[in-house]
DNA sequence: TAGCGGTAAGTATTCATTTACTTATCGGAG
DNA sequence: CTCCGATAAGTAAATGAATACTTACCGCTA
């Protein structure tokens, strides 16, 4: 077995992210993620200082790849919420990480605040709702994340057909949900 | 000081509540609760089983205290939001509560499936949107709760004016955005 | 041979749960 | 009415299992 700092790093944050989207800050165990990352504690220690400095590289990252795979459109924000629910149906952990993150680390998810205000002035530009860009903002990420949100006990509800059409038939519906709330009205 | 068992019963089942809602299920500390009931460990496990059987009668009376204020409008959803909205806004634990539930004892959440079913087909008669029924339940949820939901990086963005203004002009939002949603459009 | 990537075996706390014990309340026997 | 004892409410301290974090050590590679 070759000696690969930076793959056991890569490691280590990919067993972090799997655990603590599952358990949480408070549940996850650092040696479940060593263990998982086929390395041991000690390195998590030495890569990334200890758990809560862990857990906050963990949520920065997933948080990075979704700016970086989801970018913003702020001419179609119809579309856009459903590139947004493609993306939490793809990569479950994103959401429960940053739910997470900002139930029992709310500083750590504290920062974007920049990166939200160059998307609301954008909004701001083509809407003419009378709603205002940052209530825009706040419903469509809503609705967009609606489907992965909801309490089982509710989305089970739907005619179980086939999986995948299910899947499809809830991002139309976040869709369209949007359209109709920022289309221009009576 | 009097005994009452009832009292003391309550006393744990509230500072249960904030203790669940403030740290979670993981994060929260037996013993913390019992101090804060002015009472102690012992009289938790006697009432209540053990920290877990707590913390889902906790969720338990959460919710049914949340249906019994905010009961279900199919006919006026837009308002109901509004109600919702209030609701978070007057006791916030209980949606913290909720989210908690969901991420950390989903078991506990599963539950209420018929309390849902009524409220899905209450809805279906009165709706001729190209939304199904669940659909229009899980997205007046999501609205109603976004603002609550939302990182704070996000909400923060608002200009500070009034705080009470600041908050019923989201309530505003929030009935806005669900009648136009659902508005009979073209 | 020096230093870095890696391993494995501690250590010291923290925390849920239990055990052993004390005090109040109340219904009925004297 | 009064005392008595059974039962329920309450307290404090012990136990034992996890758990975050460290220390001491190994061996490959440059």
């Amino acid at each position: 077995m070759p000696r690969d700092a930076d793959a056991t790093k890569e490691r280590i944050l990919a067993a972090a992210t799997a655990e603590f989207a599952t358990h949480g800050y408070a549940g996850g165990r650092v040696e479940r993620i060593a263990s998982q990352a086929k390395s041991n504690v000690r390195m998590i220690y030495a890569y990334y200082g200890g758990k809560s400095s862990l857990f906050d590289a963990t949520v920065a990252e997933a948080l990075r790849r979704m700016a970086e795979n989801v970018p913003p459109r702020p001419d179609d924000l119809a579309e856009w919420a459903g590139d947004v629910f493609d993306h939490h149906q793809r990569f479950p952990d994103v959401l429960r990480l940053s739910m997470w993150a900002q139930l029992e680390r709310p500083e750590a998810t504290a920062e974007p605040s920049e990166a939200y205000r160059d998307k609301t002035l954008a909004v701001a530009t083509a809407d003419a709702s009378p709603l205002s860009p940052v209530d825009v903002l706040v419903f469509v990420y809503a609705i967009a994340q609606a489907w992965q949100l909801s309490p089982a006990g509710l989305t089970g509800l739907e005619e179980a057909t086939d999986e995948s059409e299910t899947v499809a038939a809830r991002r139309r519906s976040v869709v369209i949900a949007v359209e109709r709330m920022l289309q221009k009205g009576p």
